[in-house]
RNA sequence: GGUGCCAUAGCUCAGUUGGUAGAGCAAUGGACUGAAAAUCCAUGUGUCCCCGGUUCGAUUCCUGGUGGCACCA
């Protein structure tokens, strides 16, 4: 039977040394399930496996896009789902790993079929919040979307505006698409967490952000500098630097922060990942616990 | 050595005209369907530096001490 495992855990725990061991044990190959090391132009502060370990290992989703690109996590569902059945033809077990929760969670249950908004509805809807503010998108949310409206966190804007734009572009409410349908995969799927005391990860993430300054974070974020704008570099690591260079903090401060917001989003993917009961919990050190665990699990139905 | 100012949450500080206290940041928990490393929500008991005094009652006022800072010698 075709196999999955699925790799996740917070940022800076190990997952990467973890998928490449299982990799290598397993003749696999490893697919991505991150949002920010899509793009080849981010290397060092989204810590992308090293060049050394792209040559033992084939590494899918790695660098595959321009931080100019337009991707999101339904392109990501239909392009790694292809990519996943060819390659079991002849790999298997494959390794998913990343710390995307909602890009691990698509591979695993899909995405409902939503439009992609095109861009100037886009602009257009966000430009109207900017004039009119976010009482007046949730009242004209309550017109065209009740069902969503009760249901939706009204302060976040964001969820606000996208089921504005779909309405204002296909005319029907976000809740005529949005299911939450949960597909059923030709594959089984095997959840291995990896997470460690919060103190050691903590200082992991400390030390991993120094690490990255002495590998050239500064100079690769001022690259892309005239970029800032963008989605993409909407990043830890990036955003920070930004900050330093337009001159509204010290080195120091953004370091600091960078470090701060690093140990945020780990505790935020734990949360995420915690309600998940299907996630077998290990050490970052039980490798040989995590083979016997995959084992017994791809020996229980063939 | 003298004088003045300060000592409150992990940090920076506010405050109580005397009735045992609250912001920001940190920390922690939660939400999450095309921006997701994004976005949003929730959570504040701490010998109010120490000893004594005044008082029904002191973190608040007073004496002394300790530590820090500034100025003068």
């Amino acid at each position: 039977m075709d196999t999955l495992i699925i790799v996740l855990g917070p940022t800076g725990v190990g997952k990467s040394d973890i998928s490449i061991h299982l990799a290598k044990h397993y003749h696999s190959e490893i697919i991505s399930a991150d949002s920010r090391q899509f793009f080849s132009e981010l290397s060092i502060g989204t810590a992308v496996p090293s060049p050394d370990d792209l040559k033992i290992v084939p590494h899918h989703f790695i660098q595959n896009k321009s931080i100019h690109d337009y991707y999101n996590v339904s392109e990501y569902e239909t392009d790694a789902l292809k990519l996943i059945s060819g390659l079991f033809v002849k790999v298997n077990p494959i390794i998913l790993t990343g710390g995307s929760m909602l890009y691990v969670d698509t591979i695993c249950n899909g995405i409902d079929d939503i439009p992609t908004v095109d861009p100037e509805i886009r602009d257009d809807v966000i430009n109207w919040y900017a004039k009119n503010g976010i009482e007046a998108l949730q009242l004209r949310l309550l017109e065209i979307d009740p069902e969503y409206y009760r249901i939706v966190d009204l302060n976040n804007a964001k969820r606000l505006l996208h089921a504005v734009e779909i309405h204002q572009m296909t005319g029907k409410p976000f809740t005529s698409f949005r299911k939450k349908t949960v597909k059923q995969r030709p594959f089984r799927i095997i959840k291995v967490g990896i997470n460690q005391d919060r103190q050691v990860l903590y200082d992991r993430i400390n030390q991993r952000v120094l690490r990255m300054m002495d590998a050239g974070l500064l100079a690769e974020a001022t690259m892309v500098y005239p970029y800032r704008k963008l989605n993409s570099l909407n990043t830890v690591g990036y955003k920070e630097m930004f900050s330093y260079l337009d001159g509204d903090c010290t080195l120091e401060e953004s370091i600091d922060l960078i470090q701060r917001n690093t140990r945020k989003y780990a505790r935020k993917q734990l949360t995420w990942f915690r309600r998940d009961q299907q996630i077998k919990w290990f050490e970052p050190d039980q490798i040989q616990e995590i083979i016997d665990h995959i084992d017994q699990k791809m020996n229980e139905n063939g």
